[in-house]
RNA sequence: GUGGUUGUAGUUCAGUUGGUUAGAACGCCUGAUUGUGGUUCAGGAGGUCGUGGGUUCGAGUCCCAUCUUCCACCCCA
């Protein structure tokens, strides 16, 4: 065989036990509020064919979609395309017939077309698994990462946008973060800004110019439209929601003044209103309408979704709806959806950062016992038995090791109790239950220990 | 994909204009303590300086390539 050095590809990483245990206490209280919100649970494969990914995703998506390399006959056809002076790029996108999956909505759309008939809608899913891009890593931006993605698919109601607030919300809360910052915005409403100042068919180069306005001046913002190929008198309309300010209220009122004659301009201020007061009447204060929301991802027609936390560079959780994402699957009728997906990778590191994971989370045994010979070991097996059946976490040394060596091995652990059981506690039939954490242990039976730490 | 940045012990980092045998802290192992971890004390192990080339009498230090890390653009969870 031949030697390699041990190591994983750029942008992916191991988790080892500590980090499990504080994962899936992230992935517990999101899924948990799902349930809790009706949605159920389903998973798709890793990979799907290469034509259901491409062109979802836009340009940019389709560079980043991992496609996995022909076997066979199909490598050879890859050989003669590159051969006919296609790019490398052009040829992976031909002769690849499986890519790794680039997120779980375009999945999802395809497992609702396919099952269409066996679906009662609205079908609302969660859906928690890893999903692959060939970036560029950096902080909080991995290759291989988790969403954790709800989605309401068949139904026009907004009531379906408000229970996705609510679900942010009560993660959030959950999760001990409640200084996020829930941002809200519509595609209607950039739509109709576009049609607005006379460029209905620059909506997207209008929007990416907008969604930099956090990050440069106005004047350079102005600049890079004009760049853009916008017109100056375009420009000029447009100053009113770039220097756009002050409460979700007001904002609201000025947009609403710019696309008085829009029609779909003024289908997204309802929207966008309707959502806002709702939100009010819950008493939400953290909820931002941002027009500079632009959100890349192609296939949003209404409202946009995006989380921040003011200590995380980018967003922990994205999303919007769609109306016609099935449609390119070829289903019966028009299917609208809406969803969002948290981020867990992100949300993970945010939460170690700010040291927001219960000690619990920790710990995987509540009482190790010391292995002091063949004799003891036999009663421990015995009443490790009735413990775990109390639901205790509990485990016997498998070695007769030295007392320090055991002793260590159940700190290093981070268990809550030691179990001594000698030849005095067999003569006793009692355990030495030693706390971990102040030290103090005493002598009790295993019925003791068991209404004591029972669940 | 474009531009920049980082890499030295298990970890975080020192290491002078290129010059003997590459250091510290923490961690790890052993003992003080044969039924007590976390504290204390004494001792010990551990490095092909990311990898591969090159310049030089001599390279952790300079040059090239490559990988990795982080950052900006782009995009996004």
């Amino acid at each position: 065989m031949s030697m390699s050095k041990a190591g994983i590809p750029k942008g992916t990483r191991d988790f080892g036990p500590v980090e499990m245990g504080r994962r899936n206490y992230i992935f517990d209280q999101i899924k948990e509020v799902f349930r809790l919100h009706g949605f159920s649970q389903i998973e798709t494969p890793a990979m799907e064919r290469t034509d259901v990914l491409l062109g979802k995703y836009g340009e940019e998506g389709d560079r980043l979609i991992f496609k996995i390399m022909p076997r066979g006959r199909k490598l050879n056809q890859l050989k003669t395309e590159l051969e006919k002076d296609q790019t490398a790029e052009v040829a992976a996108n031909k002769t690849a017939e499986e890519a790794l999956r680039y997120d779980l909505t375009v999945p999802f759309a395809r497992f609702v077309v396919q099952h269409q008939n066996d679906i009662s809608f609205p079908f609302k899913r969660y859906q928690i698994q890893p999903v692959w891009r060939a970036d560029k890593p950096q902080k909080g931006r991995y290759r291989e990462f988790y969403q954790c993605d709800v989605d309401c698919i068949g139904s026009d109601s907004l009531l379906n946008e408000i229970e996705l607030i609510n679900i942010m919300q009560e993660v959030y809360e959950r999760l001990n973060l409640p200084d996020v910052t829930i941002k809200l915005n519509n595609r209607k409403i950039l739509a109709g800004i576009a049609e607005a100042i006379g460029e209905k068919d620059n909506m997207m180069e209008i929007t990416i110019a907008l969604d930099k306005l956090d990050k440069m001046p106005v004047e350079k913002v102005n600049e890079e439209l004009k760049n853009r190929g916008i017109s100056e008198e375009a420009i000029e309309k447009l100053q009113p929601i770039m220097n756009l300010s002050g409460s979700n209220e007001q904002k609201m009122d000025t947009i609403a003044d710019v696309l008085a004659d829009s029609e779909i301009g003024q289908k997204g201020v309802e929207e966008m209103t309707f959502m806002l007061g709702q939100a009010d009447a819950m008493g939400y204060k953290n909820i931002d309408f941002e027009v500079t929301l632009a959100r890349g991802l192609n296939y949003y027609t209404g409202a946009i979704f995006e989380v921040t936390h003011p200590d995380f560079p980018s967003s922990i959780t994205g999303g919007g709806r769609y109306d016609d994402l099935t449609g390119v699957f070829g289903a019966k009728e028009k299917l609208s959806g809406v969803g969002i997906s948290f981020g867990a990778d992100r949300i993970y590191d945010l939460m170690l950062q700010k040291e927001l994971f219960p000690e619990s989370v920790e710990n995987v045994t509540d009482i190790l016992f010391v292995n002091f010979g063949d004799n003891e070991a036999a009663q421990v097996l015995k009443w490790m038995k009735q413990l775990r059946e109390a639901g205790i976490k509990t485990e016997l040394y498998p070695d007769t090791a030295k007392m320090k060596k055991q002793m260590k091995f159940a700190n290093d652990k981070n268990v809550r109790f030691v179990g001594m059981v000698g030849e005095d506690e067999l003569n006793k039939q009692e355990i030495t239950l030693k706390n971990m954490k102040t030290g103090e242990q005493e002598s009790l039976t295993v019925e003791a220990i068991c209404e004591k730490l029972g669940k």
